[in-house]
DNA sequence: TAGGCCATCTGGTCCT
DNA sequence: AGGACCAGATGGCCTA
């Protein structure tokens, strides 16, 4: 959204002007050697720092000029900093060409996936997609929240008990099945511009899978003392116990090791390309580590090829929770 | 119409 | 000196 924004005009018209003024600039060289005393004063203390040159005419477009190469390096630097962002946006959870998230939901998200995937690694257990989405989505605005479940499928009251007065929190399947509108997203309005179907599904009784005692649920150990939504801010660490080049907490590099060839497969390579045609999700292949759910995802590009996004991130967030 | 978000301009500071 | 970075100010656009 660039069209007519902001107090200074376009950037062509800064381009010419500058060029012109740069012109101009050669001719009244010699004006410039002016300096100005700054006598006003005889009670004023003097002045500290660099005497004021008087303003000459050269002076004054050379000053043009350096002020319009700024504003054109702020500008670029700025689109730079926005390119960066559109590309942060596309590797979150829930990209939507039609309804970007603003920047500083972006921001938030990322820094709560980074941390919920970084958990994942650490813990080396599937979350219960609930936890999960509440991770997600701690911190940000119910717009964005609603976009978030409309991406993984689900209806933010189900994850929300803070904001659903009118629906009890987490509630067993036998309960779930007493709501059953609410446990289906229907796009409904909340988000319009949502990115169109088809999404993942998810079954009622996957989304409350629970134990006894436990809130949410068997891998909620996993968002210990996080997810706790009356609790205070979110506040994950700043160093995810997560390194690029492999180094997983040892529990779950047993199971990394177990899982032989588990990394290769790995979502995160996979966002990035890595997956390759008729790649599998989490080990899939019949992978020893009896969570990974396989998934063929035929046809997979670079993540520049934006249209398996979404597909993308369904198939990766179902690994994620497909808890056999 | 108010508020949120955004792009841009601008002046200051730090660094090379 | 000039560039990068930053934060404040300003005004436009959009939506509830």
């Amino acid at each position: 959204r660039r069209t007519g924004s902001g107090p200074g005009g376009e950037e062509e018209e800064d381009d010419e002007c500058l060029h012109r003024l740069e012109e101009d600039d050669d001719e009244d060289e010699e004006e410039e050697e002016e300096e100005e005393e700054e006598e006003d004063g005889e009670n004023k203390p003097k002045r500290r720092g660099p005497k004021k040159k008087k303003m000459t005419k050269a002076r004054l477009q050379r000053f043009k000029i350096r002020r319009m190469k700024a504003n054109a390096r702020e500008r670029n630097r700025m689109h730079g900093l926005n390119d960066a962002l559109e590309s942060l946006r596309k590797v979150v959870p829930c990209y939507s060409k039609t309804q970007k998230l603003s920047k500083i939901e972006t921001l938030r998200l990322a820094k709560n996936y980074i941390w919920a995937l970084s958990e994942i690694l650490r813990s080396g257990k599937a979350p219960d997609l609930m936890s999960f989405v509440q991770a997600l989505c701690k911190g940000l605005s119910q717009p964005t929240t609603n976009l978030v479940a409309g991406c993984l499928q689900l209806n933010p009251r189900t994850f929300l008990p803070e904001q659903t007065p009118d629906l009890p929190a987490h509630l067993p399947p036998a309960a779930a099945a007493a709501y059953p509108g609410h446990f289906s997203y229907q796009s409904p309005g909340l988000t319009p511009g949502l990115p169109s179907p088809p999404y993942g599904s998810m079954e009622p009784s996957h989304i409350f899978h629970q134990v006894k005692g436990q809130p949410y649920g068997p891998l909620e150990p996993f968002f210990d003392g996080v997810l706790v939504s009356d609790g205070p801010a979110f506040d994950p660490p700043l160093s995810p116990p997560l390194s690029i080049n492999g180094n997983f907490t040892s529990s779950f590099k047993h199971e990394a090791a177990a899982a032989a060839e588990y990394d290769k497969s790995f979502s995160f390579s996979m966002h990035y390309g890595g997956g390759g045609a008729g790649g599998h999700i989490y080990g899939g292949g019949g992978g020893p580590n009896p969570r990974c759910a396989e998934l063929q995802v035929d046809g997979l590009m670079g993540f520049d090829g934006h249209s398996h996004h979404e597909r993308l991130m369904n198939a990766q967030l179902n690994a994620i929770f497909h808890d056999s």
